[in-house]
DNA sequence: GCAGACTGCGCG
DNA sequence: AAAGCGCGCAGTCTGC
């Protein structure tokens, strides 16, 4: 070891001013293991670590402990020259020691060792760095400045053990049996006849969706249990070597049907598998058993993909191969890979199923929430949102035209010859930005280092804010919409830049996301991930990368962003001969708020009808009822969602400014605050015994018994341990209020179904739903849709005794946003 | 040319 | 002393 060291090492900064220029690592300098951390020579760093280690499984004192970096300077950042300039001492040690396996913690650990570079991708797994095994896992301080980690963590540290110690995975690999010839695909059929249970999983092509033209499903695989025994199978599809390549989909068109008898049917994101099988199927399916809904279900702030669960279930090595491109892979790889996800999927399956029993109130949300809305929006996704095509050019070509113009009138601004004399308009005081190469920048209105040199330097408009700090310690001017507000009446060019800004967000967000997405049918497709949010709402949006290769349309708006604006939300509507339909839950949250802290005045305003949102109005302007204009009502809207959940007076101001143009001074904004909290008092109480309770059990709740759970709340900092008590407060209204939305969602949906109205659901928004009805039928649907949202059968479900009244708001028309809201009897007593 | 951090903005 | 919550995506810039 006296070798490796060289205390006059000058090969990076950071030997100047260390207390000892390249020091080693410590420990057993012939150990197996070595462990590569940030200081693992501090006591207190290695007492905590040392624990971990020992809770894996892990003896501390066969370690070798090892720096990344040998000379440390805690008051430098450490970037990849450094890690460079200090490999080869760490290599000498890694050498020296010969260890057989190198656990990597942090982000530096696993560059050092790897040359890898992004820990939460790479960790968990098994890499192979200098002829050794390598585990990387995060750093043990992560942990402690952020304790929502810890399981995951723990569940690295005694993956790394159960290798290390070859202690056999609880799973071992299975027998599978390969599906190539006509005689073993008879077999086939017979056995998913007989088999109780049926774990599936498909690979397919990196087509955008199962309509594109180049969708292909490349392999099938499952495992079946038939009479209490486990079989695995794969069968090979449109892959270039499969016997079936031809006949794939008439394969698919057999088996389908059986699958779909088969009275368990397990997946993990089944969602995805069941809509290419009722593609290429040509027959419905679906799950009765999601895996990664499951997992998420029990704890959403767990790794919920297949791989992380099966490690840390199951205790297996990750397995399978590097998805590119299924095509080219040998199909003995492909099918290995397929067929192992089904087996893993059907263990995780059993502990998990074991797991919810044991938790009935969320097996009972599993029962009645998640697994009908997965199932339900196979068929959502599948339908699409109809868009009407002339408008969506006619109303592009608006958007597209108002954005160049306000372009047009800004470049006036640019060339400084054409600039007005007065002071306002001094002339530029200094060059064109140029790049790193030293050519210059091109004009670019957006946020750039081009925009902030023509407002700040060209226009001479004070820098009013700066936004973070950077790594070269400078600040670059802030161009945030509320800065900008501000200096609207320095200059037009201000005002201007604003308008660019909302022109063409709806150009790039909106118009040319649509056009490129919209497909022949005239419909555009979104994703719904169920396990996508941690209160329970689902997020809508793009299919999860990874599945497809970057840079080609895929499917996937985000239907829960469409701007109000009716240019852009109106495009959205129902096609001839159906009606648009939309239905919300009223002041959702707020009753759920008021029902939950049991506020008197809350209650009450509800339990008369009252407009809860005037009635704040009225307070804190302190004007009567009658008086409250329908902007007023609006700027109640931002202090009620905002108090509720915490917010303070600071924040209040700047929100008020930036979403309702209000401003309130200091004394105005703590007067508000105080006059709401003396008129619903109640919510204090709930505030402090949400807090009250996320301390002591870590978790919070909601109503039907959702849980999140809130590891944070344990933090020493106090800043993350407050955010954990605002989301304590928050997560179980949304997440109660989301439960609604879903439920109703499912029910009508049913509804539908038995009394075979043609009616589809389009999609949710939080608290909002949306339906595309036969015009025929709208007066059958109509009174199903309120009917079912206000009387939820949450009492008969879930044993929840709801006192608040609920709403819906119902409104009929052609477009999204374009019509009225429906009266009672309107709803009631339909004409067309 | 690509990934990651960061900002800003659309929605509830 | 200070503190709404929950999302997805486009765009810029940096560093490799």
């Amino acid at each position: 070891m006296v070798m490796i060291r060289n205390p006059d090492c000058t090969d990076c900064r950071h030997h100047e001013g260390v207390e000892k220029v390249c020091e080693l690592g410590r420990g057993d300098k012939h150990a197996k293991i070595m462990v590569v951390t940030s200081r693992p020579n501090s006591k207190a760093f290695a007492q905590v670590l040392h624990g971990h280690l020992s809770d894996a499984g892990i003896d501390p004192a066969i370690c070798y402990f090892a720096s990344a970096i040998k000379c440390r300077n805690f008051d430098m950042n450490i970037g990849r020259k450094d890690l460079k300039a200090c490999a080869p001492y760490l290599e000498l040690e890694i050498k020296a020691v010969d260890p057989d396996w190198i656990l990597t913690m942090g982000n530096e650990a696993l560059q050092a060792v790897t040359g890898h570079s992004g820990i939460m991708q790479y960790r968990g797994k098994i890499l192979e760095a200098h002829g050794r095994k390598v585990i990387p896992t995060i750093s043990s301080a992560a942990i402690s400045r952020n304790p929502g980690q810890t399981a995951s963590y723990m569940a690295n540290l005694r993956f790394f053990a159960a290798q290390v110690y070859d202690k056999a995975a609880k799973v071992k690999p299975p027998t599978i049996h390969f599906i190539n010839t006509s005689y073993h695909f008879k077999v086939l059929k017979r056995a998913i006849k007989r088999a109780d249970v049926i774990s599936f999983d498909i690979e397919t092509t990196r087509a955008p969706t199962e309509f594109h033209p180049t969708a292909r499903v490349v392999s099938l695989s499952g495992t079946l249990v038939i009479d209490g025994k486990t079989l695995v199978w794969a069968l090979p599809l449109f892959h270039p070597q499969s016997p079936f390549r031809k006949s794939w989909q008439k394969a698919l068109r057999q088996l389908v049907p059986l699958m779909a008898k088969v009275p368990k049917r397990i997946a993990h994101n089944g969602k995805f598998d069941c809509r290419w099988l009722r593609r290429f199927g040509q027959c419905d399916i679906d799950i009765t058993f999601d895996t990664m809904l499951a997992a998420h279900l029990l704890d959403e702030n767990r790794e919920k993909g297949l791989k992380p669960q099966g490690t840390s279930r199951l205790g297996v090595a990750p397995w399978g191969i590097d998805t590119k491109d299924l095509l080219t892979t040998p199909i003995n790889e492909v099918l290995e890979y397929n067929a192992l996800d089904t087996y893993y999927a059907y263990h995780i399956y059993l502990q998990i199923r074991q797991e919810l029993q044991d938790q009935p109130r969320l097996m009972r949300i599993f029962k009645f929430i998640t697994m009908p809305a997965a199932n339900l929006l196979i068929a959502v996704e599948q339908k699409g949102a109809w868009v009407d095509r002339s408008k969506l050019v006619t109303n592009g070509k608006i958007a597209r035209e108002m954005r160049d113009e306000i372009e047009r009138q800004l470049m006036e601004f640019v060339s400084a010859s054409e600039s007005p004399g007065s002071s306002l308009f001094a002339e530029s005081n200094s060059e064109w930005p140029t790049d790193a190469r030293g050519r210059p920048r091109e004009v670019n209105f957006n946020p750039s280092i081009w925009a902030r040199w023509f407002l700040f330097d060209h226009l001479r408009l004070p820098a009013l804010a700066y936004g973070k700090l950077k790594e070269n310690g400078e600040q670059d001017p802030s161009m945030a919409e509320d800065v900008l507000l501000e200096l609207r009446d320095l200059h037009p060019a201000v005002d201007l830049m604003l308008k660019r800004s909302m022109w063409n967000q709806l150009v790039k967000a909106f118009f040319n996301a649509y056009d490129e997405l919209l497909t022949e049918d005239d419909r555009i497709r979104t994703t719904f991930k169920i396990a996508g949010t941690v209160t329970g709402r689902l997020s809508s949006g793009k299919e999860d990368s990874e599945k497809f290769a970057s840079g080609r349309p895929e499917r996937g708006v985000n239907l829960q962003q469409v701007p109000r604006d009716p240019l852009v939300r109106g495009l959205f509507g129902a096609p001839p001969g159906f009606t648009f339909v939309e239905a919300d839950f009223s002041q959702v949250e707020l009753r759920i708020a008021a029902f939950l802290s049991r506020d008197r005045t809350m209650l009450s305003l509800y339990q008369q009808g009252e407009d809860i949102h005037a009635a704040t109005a009225s307070w804190v302007l302190g004007i009567p009822r009658s008086q409250v204009t329908k902007d007023d009502r609006k700027k109640a809207k931002a202090v009620n969602f905002g108090f509720v959940y915490g917010m303070g007076w600071r924040k209040f101001i700047y929100t008020a400014f930036t979403k309702y143009g209000v401003r309130f001074s200091e004394e105005e904004a703590q007067a508000i605050r105080r006059v709401f909290f003396e008129q619903f008092s109640g919510l204090l109480a709930w505030h402090a015994r949400q807090r009250r309770l996320v301390n002591d059990n870590r978790r919070v709740q909601n109503p039907i018994g959702r849980i999140r759970h809130l590891p944070d709340i344990d933090s020493p900092e106090m800043f993350v341990r407050g955010e954990a008590e605002r989301q304590a407060i928050n997560s179980p209204v949304q997440s109660f209020g989301s439960d609604l939305c879903m439920l109703s969602m499912i029910e009508i949906d049913r509804q539908f179904k038995s009394a075979d109205i043609a009616a589809h659901t389009i999609g949710t928004v939080h608290d909002a739903l949306m339906f595309e009805v036969r015009d025929d039928h709208v007066g059958l649907a109509l009174p199903i849709i309120k009917d079912t949202m206000e009387n939820l059968p949450l009492a008969k479900k879930f044993g929840c005794y709801l006192d608040v009244p609920i709403v819906a708001d119902i409104s009929a028309g052609k477009h999204w946003g374009q019509s009225k809201e429906l009266t009672k009897e309107e709803v009631y007593a339909w004409v067309a």
